[in-house]
DNA sequence: TAGTTTAATGTTATCGTTAACATTGTGATC
DNA sequence: GATCACAATGTTAACGATAACATTAAACTA
């Protein structure tokens, strides 16, 4: 129990430290604040008292009152993924940078724990959201809803476009029709492709960058080899198992994928099937993750920024924020092509 | 401009509703929480006008009155080490499922931004914080004092023991002694040791546990084998070419290192000096990230349930905020022994 | 010295919501 | 039909802080 009357709940209070000192929780405020306007002496006094009381500020009842939370909210579609953590560290570089805590959360490609996730962001308050779509988001008009809310959202990674929604993402189309060129130029003409799912930017962004590849090399374009597929390992290995066991002059000489981790997948199927890399079928990637340079043979892909994505999406986020009129922007940020040994560059 | 006089930022709020309905905001706030004694109708009523206008719920005015913001805190080392973004997975699932959202922040390994970051997630008034600290977070009295606040904490994976804190680990000393063990069991005997930093629970406990099983097995330790070096692959690499350069006779056989980032480093250090693994030297690391199973050969490592590990400690937490008598307690999961090539099982 | 300025401090209302208590009205009970 | 019970709704104060305005006292000006 307390000394006196008061109520305790162990957090000292503005008016509390104010009480001991015999002053006005207005001037303990402005002192805490250097704000203009308190005796010097005073307010070394309070500092020292506050101190002592072990005061911590409270933004909660600061945020009423300034309707600012300097909070944003992260949604992320499967931190599992090793992009993700990646991106994420460039959002913290950022924001912790600028005095703003970041809530994470995972969707778990889950649509609708994505929606959820949203409505506690902004009950909470949040001065802004930033959004890699998960696979299921379809549904624009949420997002549309969600911008006429007037609270500030910038996509990265996984976009969708036209919403008047800045964008942070990565030139995906250019750079997968370079690493496809890569291969042609390679000598291949019977090239496969492992494609994400079409509901995703990144999906339709990639696979669009193939088929260019392909078309203006004036190779055509053979549908069997096109499978639709995820974005996991196992993915990955199955479309790569359906492949294999196309005729034998259906069969492609190489294979590119929306993913590393597909791209993995699929090398596990090659090799399980007794083929070899890149001598039977070659194969690339896309994204660069920790495992392509291990691999055997090491992954040809495609370096995307994930760092990069992170900080520039926050960066552009936190404008956004701040200022009025901080004007939508679509920014491509360049992935470059990393050659290793599985697009068969060394044969 | 608004129509009448109101000011609206835009967000509206649940006196606006109760205007637009001509009731009071208590009535519209026991409507929208579900509290008996609002008539069915009028309850019906007040949901969709509610709705129509968008209406969300604030939850700092919320938090402000109910002491309580349904949040907590992760404070994490480095999202860049494979370990902890499967560790937040976890943490999110259980949290998220509470319909708690988590404040993620990284600290770099920098002590100062650990602590920085906790204030910050104090003034947020965070019901509770989830810490796996620092390596250079040597001061306990900083972890003291805050508990001491009063503020729930639980450890996670490194932790601070003896200051009546509940820590979720992993057997690691028990673990880096078994996978010791099974190197001594395939015949090794000139075992060398890459050690982690002192400073952390995990560099001290997987060294002890290392120490344990040489000295078990009667073999004498050589402490020039003992070479204590940081957790990322450079560091690895780096510990490794030290022990590459000992004379021809005090050179090692076989190699436990503190963690998987660190036996890639030196697995790459004997393979650029031109040595075999596992004939020439064997290795093992511990972890079981991602890129154990791919390298060539596969890695020995002790598989660390990051996943359990996250869920554990969300639960732990959560726990300590909702009970008031939670007791603290020291978790440790099972890490088991996974046996891949590099470890000379199968020579 | 009276009047004016300004530094230092205090008071009141407010942010959006809910707890606690207050009021109203309706129907049941005898 | 008076009394009571209770359902439905309203009023007031509070959570912790700050903005905006108010007051006091010392210092300066003419």
């Amino acid at each position: 129990m307390a000394k006196d009357g008061k109520k305790t709940n162990g957090i000292v209070t503005l008016k509390e430290v104010a009480a001991a000192l015999g002053l006005s929780t207005m001037t303990v405020s402005r002192a805490l604040n250097d704000r203009p306007n308190v005796n010097p002496k005073t307010k070394k006094r309070i500092q020292e008292v506050a101190t002592k009381m072990g005061y911590t500020p409270n933004h909660v009842a600061k945020s009423l009152v300034s309707n600012r939370t300097y909070t944003i909210g992260v949604v992320i579609p499967e931190i599992g993924h090793a992009f993700f953590p990646e991106v994420v560290r460039g959002i913290d570089e950022i924001s912790s940078e600028a005095n703003y805590q970041i809530f994470l959360t995972n969707s778990s490609e889950d649509f609708e724990k994505e929606k959820r996730s949203i409505e506690a962001l902004r009950a909470k308050r949040v001065d802004g959201i930033l959004v890699s779509t998960s696979i299921k988001s379809t549904d624009f008009s949420f997002f549309e809803n969600l911008r006429n809310t007037g609270i500030k959202i910038v996509f990265f990674d996984r976009c969708i476009h036209n919403l008047g929604i800045s964008c942070i993402g990565v030139n995906d189309r250019v750079a997968s029709r370079q690493i496809t060129e890569h291969l042609i130029k390679n000598g291949y003409k019977k090239i496969a492709y492992l494609s994400g799912p079409p509901e995703v930017t990144i999906g339709r962004e990639r696979l669009a960058g193939f088929r260019e590849a392909l078309s203006s090399a004036g190779i055509e374009i053979n549908e069997n080899r096109i499978v639709e597929t995820g974005l996991t390992e196992i993915d990955g290995k199955e479309a790569m198992q359906k492949l294999l066991a196309l005729p034998e002059e259906e069969r492609p000489d190489a294979v590119a994928t929306v993913n590393d981790p597909s791209a993995l997948g699929a090398i596990e199927a090659i090799k399980e099937y007794g083929l070899s890399i890149p001598d039977d079928i070659a194969i690339v990637g896309f994204t660069n993750e920790v495992r392509a340079s291990i691999i055997d043979p090491p992954l040809t892909t495609i370096n995307q920024p994930a760092y990069d994505v992170g900080k520039k999406a926050a960066d552009k986020l936190l404008r956004t924020i701040e200022n009025e009129n901080e004007p939508v922007e679509n920014v491509e940020l360049v992935a470059n092509l990393v050659v290793r040994k599985s697009c068969g560059s060394n044969r």
